[in-house]
DNA sequence: AACCGGCACAACCGCAGGGAA
DNA sequence: TTTCCCTGCGGTTGTGCCGGT
């Protein structure tokens, strides 16, 4: 089968972004959301390819996202993730909230990955590997967490997985509408689902939902890891 | 001061999945 | 069922910065 070319590649600009053209795409997709990506660069003016427009959005304008340099807990999330999921960055951006698919994969690359002896880096994925199976995996890993001590936290993750992935569908699927993206942006997305695990686990300690749940997202995960609770995954 | 190599990060490229026609 | 289009993902590349010589 023939695919046709993501955009026309005459006269449209690559490289960086200037201020001008983050402007603008912000500009549009506050005002018309992003629909159709491939549409998007015409209909706002921009002489960017959509996905480009899309990779830009996503991994550096959005709202919710972290700038700045990854905690340690963060930076022992991912090698924890990583062992369990391989090269499978969206499913790991998808347990660090506010954090881009592609950062982690930097960050991996730089300097996580050298962490690490080589006979502990997993053989690279075949590219055939079903995307649903990253959510599998992580469906997995949730209820296998589910089983231990954090049972509705686990469980809850579980659900913030499909709501991450009902959010990706939202963004080129429902109303078109920026506000469940701009005004209900990640960190809202996640605050909602932070309070809602709290609300479910009846925790009595408030978990600092506004500041960073982040911090004790990742001593969770650290805590199940470490502790060598989640049967057929190595113990660190 | 100039050059060079390594590093970090942004962005691009090509492929695959999923849905619509 | 097939074909086509759009989106998302992972790998790779390009480029600027920084420290060492």
């Amino acid at each position: 089968m023939v695919r046709a070319p993501c955009c026309e590649k005459v006269g449209l600009n690559k490289g960086q972004w200037t201020p001008e053209e983050d402007e603008i795409l912000v500009s549009y997709i506050q005002n018309y959301g992003h629909e159709n990506w491939r549409a998007l660069p015409k209909e706002a003016g921009l002489l960017r390819c959509g996905k480009s427009c899309r990779l830009r959005w996503i991994n550096y304008l959005r709202p919710g996202i972290k700038r700045g340099n990854f905690t340690k807990e963060e930076e022992d999330a991912i090698i924890s993730l990583h062992q369990m999921l391989g090269n499978k960055w969206s499913a790991i951006a998808m347990m660090l909230p506010g954090r881009t698919d592609n950062e982690i994969k930097n960050v991996w690359n730089t300097h996580l990955k050298k962490r690490l002896n080589p006979n502990q880096i997993l053989p690279k994925p075949k590219r055939k590997m079903q995307r649903q199976d990253n959510l599998n995996s992580i469906m997995e890993f949730s209820s296998a967490s589910a089983s231990e001590s954090c049972s509705d936290f686990s469980s809850s993750c579980t659900e913030s997985s499909n709501v991450t992935e009902g959010d990706s569908n939202n963004a080129s699927g429902n109303d078109g509408s920026l506000e469940s993206v701009h005004d209900h942006g990640v960190e809202e997305i996640d605050e909602s689902f932070w309070t809602e695990i709290l609300s479910m686990n009846g925790c009595d300690s408030p978990l600092m939902v506004a500041d960073s749940p982040i911090e004790e997202d990742m001593s969770f995960w650290l805590r199940i890891f470490e502790a060598g609770e989640l049967e057929g995954f190595p113990k660190i």
